[in-house]
DNA sequence: ACAGTTACTTGCAAAATGCAAGTCTCGAAG
DNA sequence: CTTCGAGACTTGCATTTTGCAAGTAACTGT
């Protein structure tokens, strides 16, 4: 009997490459500067389209919503009429900061020009 | 006098942030599986072509050049008639190692289902 | 009643990606 | 010779993703 693939892995993930899940997850131009964001202690929409890279708002708002069906980040809400919410890295999302420690330090060995932020000392996670 | 901006830094990048110069140097699905296949002693254009998750080969071409151009790899002639390359790190493109690792590491724990690759001992170098 | 704020959504143009097929150079087989 | 096949790309075009501008919706403050 032939096992049915139930698995949605193969239909999420282009091999079972961990490198290749992570960048399923946030290999392109705009997630990590979403994330980043986080780390430095923004939350909001409005926060987030405010950074010197401009995002646009509609990839933005594409961006939140799969890292929140990925689990990297909650919708908390702050306000509710009208509805409004912030965004907050979960513990899985927080561990990202590796990810980008490791980009960060690599930038500033090998980018001329390169203006590291401050570090945010402790990190507000929300699961 | 108003000093002139030569600087290629704006046209190559959108922020002054070392996250956003990461990924706009390799911040797409393709580029660091390129990269991750030089850490796995891949080094000609059919072993790239031949990872698991099926680079189309006009991306890979793209991308070889890219990287060579930002200084991460170096075409190596092995042959002369006709002229082959084979691709490897230089020590910048080694660098990214500590990104790969983090990646893999996140994966490992919260991506459920990956496959983690032998890790080579000694990287083969070309400045 | 009306302007302003916040957080999106929509429509469409532009760019990047993906796939298949084609090219070019040479080495070896017949 | 002539053809065949391998390796490393390149080209053409369809599909998908991105980017920009404008629009919407639910309030709040004046």
């Amino acid at each position: 009997m032939k096992k049915k693939s139930n698995s949605t892995f193969t239909e999420e993930f282009r091999s079972t490459c961990p490198i290749a899940c992570v960048l399923d997850i946030l290999g392109d131009k705009w997630t990590l500067l979403v994330i980043r964001d986080l780390f430095l202690d923004k939350h909001r929409y409005g926060e987030f389209t405010q950074s010197s890279e401009g995002i646009p708002t509609n990839i933005l708002a594409d961006r939140l919503k799969r890292l929140e069906a990925a689990g990297i980040i909650k919708k908390v809400l702050y306000q509710s009429s009208p509805p409004r919410f912030e965004y907050y890295l979960t513990s899985k999302g927080a561990d990202l900061g590796k990810i980008l420690t490791a980009m960060r330090q690599w930038a500033e060995h090998h980018v001329q020009g390169v203006i590291s932020p401050e570090i945010i000392p402790k990190l507000e996670i929300r699961d």
